[in-house]
DNA sequence: CTTCCCGACTAGAACGTACTAGTTTTCGGG
DNA sequence: CCCGAAAACTAGTACGTTCTAGTCGGGAAG
């Protein structure tokens, strides 16, 4: 084994940092103003200096910031001629309109706060729709992530200072108090998540009956045995977990059902079923993971230890995220329609905005049967 | 199977929504302002109208709205006394400073934008750590996602019109004459991606070598039968292509090198070692993939075909994402430090602001050895 | 030849904050 | 009691837009 050196295509080893150690602050700051003749000042060279404003466009062309703001937006008060030279010139100097001060005179800043979860595949299905769905309406969506070591209040409050209209949390897990305190400052709109509280909308899937959808195909199926590894206090466990148990009681089958502490995250799945094989007692022949990262981990196991999915164990997920779709997996999953929920989201959101009451939408849910469920093994 | 109809908990069945078809588009807008009189106007009620601004707070505290910024800023200039009144009135109005206006306020927004993928859990873990370095450095970070509907040049574009100091692209895919044309706009930065452009600069970790040292680890192991499913287009795939070919080479088994056509998906990785299986030659007893989501799928499809890893065959991944990571996978993997990543492409990006030039920083990778490599089988 | 209107364009006031350049208050020392 | 200086506070402008309320020509109608 040779002592690997830096390749050698790159031009420098490690961190390269060329030439002088301090760089002039600010070169040309103080330029004179009243100077209207030469047009193209900025165009070429670096793109050193702050960014062409409106003003630089007008006075290039000559005409006032106004008319300058009217071509730009595109309505009506300019001929076509100063439209024509205008564009021209504007995109010649690279003017981009500042998003900062448009918000900042609009009315409406006409952007939508979104709070999400940067590992988790629905949450990453749910943010592009919602970008798709909030262009739909003319608005803008931006996004602040959360992970471990980013609060969800910290994300929150990032959207907060950016005087977003309104605040759609992705599968939030802010106590009800901290979830008041948001609603009374702006819109607030829960996504996978119940919402108790009177001012929080919630739009949601109906989770007891999409785990009762997985309950009754297997049972179909001709399973009896069947373990549900759960989401610990994560948002709709506790309704996942009901459904499971109701499901099965609703076929006779209460003393067959197996509840387990799990998790949202590969791992729980996999520690969940672990726990299944190792045990004295039979394993079961199914099993209904609380989301598809959870179940992925149920799969993982499953393989590593040469049990045949679904030939000894079927299993089944929920949220029909990206990972559920992936051609090598084909897991078997209820869908929360992560399109339907984006747009049911932002409609909703929109509908807070203009006054309405906060609602609880409920998303009839539906199972998606791919290739990790079959018949229970004799 | 019985019918499952909407759960019985949830209020009303599906897609509800009360009351009233029109809501009064503004209500009480225009409010009389010269009134000094009941310091607590907006306080109690629900959320409606346009949040409590400085003038507001300063109003209801019977100072001037300089004094207010002082305090809320928390720089001196302010007693006590105030400082504590101000901070309790602004929090019972529940102001929030509108980000808007203090951007376009302050000279420099100190907002860095940060392009990523959203379904890529290596730009996950960079950009958590993005937030952290960007923090560090007093500086806040805004992202953009590129997701499959949504396109790279969108993303660009909604961070351009925020006004932020510079652009850190994750992974980018822009064509070199775009990533120019941004470049002359703002201080453009490259994260995983090398940068043939001048204007352009760029963080990476040095993929010939990573390879290799994955390519040393399995010689080391006794592996002669090697294959490499690559990036296809992707950055840094050619690199990595190189580094595997070469590292080969170093120990005269080019011959025993083979490399495929792959991708930066599970499914990329899973068709790639289905190939390599079904082929007439013999399988490579060691695989080494493009990234950790490749190797996942090729592990996913040597567990259902009953391979043994690393007992058969042998797999290394690369980023040492929060894929590798997971216990139930315990992948073996390049590591390109996301946290050392993120920090070095704030600080460059910080230092291009501040008008350095472009660099090229290339960082060193490092090998984690996990569960997925272990001797070459007789 | 007026009058009026309409399109093309402009002046200037917001939006909510930061910050410079004051102005007033406080207070200790002589 | 007054001076001076620091501390506490304020007026007012700037940031880059949008938007209201205009001005200015010129052509059609009277």
């Amino acid at each position: 084994m040779l002592g690997r050196r830096p390749s050698g295509r790159a031009a420098e080893p490690h961190s390269t940092r060329l030439g002088s150690g301090e760089v002039t602050e600010l070169d040309d700051d103080a330029r004179d103003d009243a100077e209207p003749s030469p047009p193209a000042r900025v165009a070429a060279g670096s793109a050193r200096k702050g960014r062409p404003t409106m003003a630089d466009v007008a006075r290039a062309a000559g005409i006032s910031t106004a008319l300058v703001s009217i071509v730009i937006r595109g309505v009506p008060g300019a001929s076509d001629e100063t439209r024509r030279r205008v564009l021209q010139i504007a995109d010649e100097l690279g003017y981009v309109p500042d998003q900062r001060a448009q918000k900042l005179r609009r009315s409406s800043s006409r952007v939508l706060g979104v709070v999400f979860e940067l590992q988790q595949p629905f949450h990453g299905d749910l943010v592009e729709h919602i970008y798709a769905a909030a262009a739909r309406h003319g608005y803008e969506a931006v996004i602040s992530a959360v992970a471990p070591s980013r609060e969800e209040s910290t994300a929150v409050n990032a959207l907060l200072r950016e005087r977003c209209e309104a605040a759609i949390l992705l599968g939030s897990r802010l106590p009800d108090e901290e979830l008041e305190r948001l609603a009374r400052r702006l819109p607030a709109l829960l996504v996978a998540r119940r919402s108790g509280l009177p001012g929080v909308g919630s739009v949601r899937g109906d989770d007891v009956m999409g785990i009762q959808l997985a309950v009754d195909h297997l049972i179909g199926l001709g399973h009896r045995r069947i373990a549900h590894i759960d989401g610990a206090g994560a948002p709709g466990s506790s309704d996942r977990r009901l459904g499971f148990l109701q499901g099965m009681a609703d076929h006779g089958l209460a003393d067959y059902a197996d509840v387990l502490a799990g998790g949202l995250t590969e791992e729980a799945g996999a520690e969940g079923v672990r726990y299944l094989l190792d045990r004295q007692a039979p394993p079961p022949t199914a099993v209904i993971a609380f989301n598809d990262r959870t179940a992925t981990g149920v799969l993982d196991v499953l393989a590593q230890r040469g049990r045949a999915v679904p030939g000894e164990i079927s299993v089944v997920g929920y949220d029909d995220s990206r990972l559920a779709k992936m051609p090598h997996v084909q897991l078997t999953t209820v869908s929360q329609d992560a399109a339907g929920m984006a747009d049911a989201a932002v409609t909703a959101a929109l509908d807070l905005i203009k006054g309405g009451t906060p609602q609880e939408t409920v998303l009839t849910p539906r199972l998606v049967v791919r290739a990790t469920t079959g018949p229970a093994p004799r």
